[in-house]
RNA sequence: GGAGAUGUCGCGUAGCUGGUCGAGCGCGCACGAUUGGAAAUCGUGUAUACCCCAAAAGGGUAUCGAGAGUUCGAAUCUCUCCAUCUCCGCCA
């Protein structure tokens, strides 16, 4: 969400990003909300004076009324101007209403106005242009088969989906064993990861306010994606992203409290309407799954160097575990209209010789500030927007894919790379049961 | 879940029989005076957002948990919601 004040200063700015993320159909908003804008601030001018009349005004029948007292004449003074008042009572109500649809028109378009993307992000209109700026450890294909991750599970007795689809139907599991332990252990690794690397560990609430839910997606990923109470004003979380930012709504942080990171451990539930493709059965794409989470909310002149940091964090993991990984840059087109630059953590599958999406790092400037109202008050004791960015850690179900293929040997036994082993109980590898 | 109490400017409080209250007082904080320097003292100031103004100066509007209502006018009255505290119930 940009500033009006940019649009209004800088349109022909906010047009070309517009065209360098290949949404012309949107160009025409630029004008309109412009002029939408300065309806409305002449409406809130006008509104101002007829208020300001009205509360001089009131004082002055305040003032007739005590006088009255003593002089009861005053009486009848004090009821003239009464009647002046409410003669421009309609012209400002008037206005009050108008005001109330403009602001509504002029947030529904600001909303849709996508934010400047960083001069580094390379300009294309989809996906395919998105670009690989670099691959950590070999892409290896080993000389024998790689089952589907779930037939690897099953020769472990570690997956039962005939059983969780009779208990809560398509999109979710059962994980026992050694696999289910696996899961943990990976979820506990990447949180102390994380913790040893200036983070904070937190477990925030996994169900959230209506409120909190419109104020961090728009409806119709709210309708894709959220899962309701019943009977409550409550939602499922679809990840710890929504109650961590949550945290920060309409708050004034200390500058000295920044850079605030945090890591976040929570279970995640989707809806995921749409199609499943068959790459997609199994643990890939389900309604609940667990991740742990980075945010950061940091200084606009940091932002960068977080972003750096941030998804290194995540090939840094990934490789520790002996996963190949690499980073790919989202192009103009392929990145969401909040963002500012973000990538793609992939990891490697030799089964599908190719890279699939593991961890996602985006930057969001100040836009996710503004529209959440997060201000950060300045040493001056002036107030500004922080950026806030956010990247996973792990989803376990997925990593466990990418971890199980790589780790697989010709024997059907998966090894444990040496960071995971005192998360399962000092093993080397785990073997197969049938 | 039931009963009661409370929610005011960074903190603590006053106001809550509707008008001069955007809001008093204390503390804190900032600046200035005093001092060789400090303490103490004294003085001044001390929110956020938006609008008008080329800008500054200045002016205006809104905000007393949130929202709605009554009224010429609401911190003050009414309603709904939220949060906190106390007691009861229930429970990991």
């Amino acid at each position: 969400m940009l500033d009006i004040k940019f649009v209004r200063d800088n349109p022909d700015v906010v047009k070309q990003n517009i065209k360098n993320k290949f949404q012309e159909e949107k160009l025409p908003l630029v004008d309109q909300v412009l002029a939408l804008d300065k309806e409305n601030r002449d409406a809130i001018t006008r509104a101002s004076e007829l208020r300001a009349q009205r509360n001089a005004l009131s004082k002055q029948v305040g003032m007739l009324m005590g006088q009255a007292k003593k002089d009861p004449s005053k009486l009848q003074e004090a009821e003239a101007v009464k009647a002046q008042v409410k003669a421009q009572a309609d012209e400002l109500a008037a206005l009050e209403v108008k005001e109330g649809e403009l602001e509504e028109e002029i947030r529904k378009i600001m909303m849709v106005l996508p934010n400047i993307i960083d001069p580094s992000v390379p300009i294309g209109p989809d996906d395919s242009y998105n670009v690989e700026v670099e691959r950590f450890g070999e892409p290896v294909t080993p000389d024998f088969e790689i089952p589907y991750h779930t037939e690897i599970m099953e020769r472990f007795d570690g997956i039962d989906m005939d059983a969780a689809g009779r208990v809560s139907g398509t999109g979710f599991y059962y994980l026992m064993g050694d696999i289910a332990r696996l899961h943990e252990a990976v979820l506990a690794y990447a949180r102390d990861f994380m913790i040893d690397k200036g983070f904070t560990f937190c477990i925030p609430p996994f169900m959230i306010r209506s409120n909190v839910v419109t104020g961090v997606m728009s409806f119709a990923e709210m309708d894709a994606m959220m899962y309701k109470i019943e009977g409550e004003d409550l939602y499922l979380i679809g990840t710890s992203e929504h109650s961590m930012i949550g945290k920060f709504i309409d708050q004034i942080i200390p500058e000295e409290k920044l850079p605030q990171t945090l890591t976040s451990y929570s279970p995640c539930f989707r809806k995921e309407k749409g199609a499943h493709g068959i790459e997609e059965r199994g643990v890939y794409r389900i309604h609940q799954f667990e991740k742990q989470e980075m945010i950061v909310v940091c200084k606009p002149e940091d932002s960068m160097k977080w972003y750096e940091k941030m998804w290194r964090y995540s090939v840094e993991l990934f490789r520790s575990m002996d996963i190949p990984v690499r980073q790919l840059e989202c192009c103009s087109g392929d990145l969401a209209d909040l963002k500012v630059k973000s990538c793609d953590i992939e990891a490697w599958s030799p089964r599908q010789q190719k890279y699939f999406e593991v961890c996602s790092c985006s930057n969001l400037g100040d836009a996710q500030a503004r529209r959440l109202k997060i201000r950060v008050k300045g040493e001056n004791g002036k107030n500004y927007l922080p950026h806030t960015l956010n990247n996973t850690v792990v989803a376990p179900p997925r990593m466990l894919i990418a971890f199980l293929e790589n780790n697989l040997q010709a024997d059907g036994s998966v090894k444990i790379p040496v960071a995971l082993r005192p998360y399962m109980g000092g093993k080397d590898v785990i073997i197969p049961k049938h």
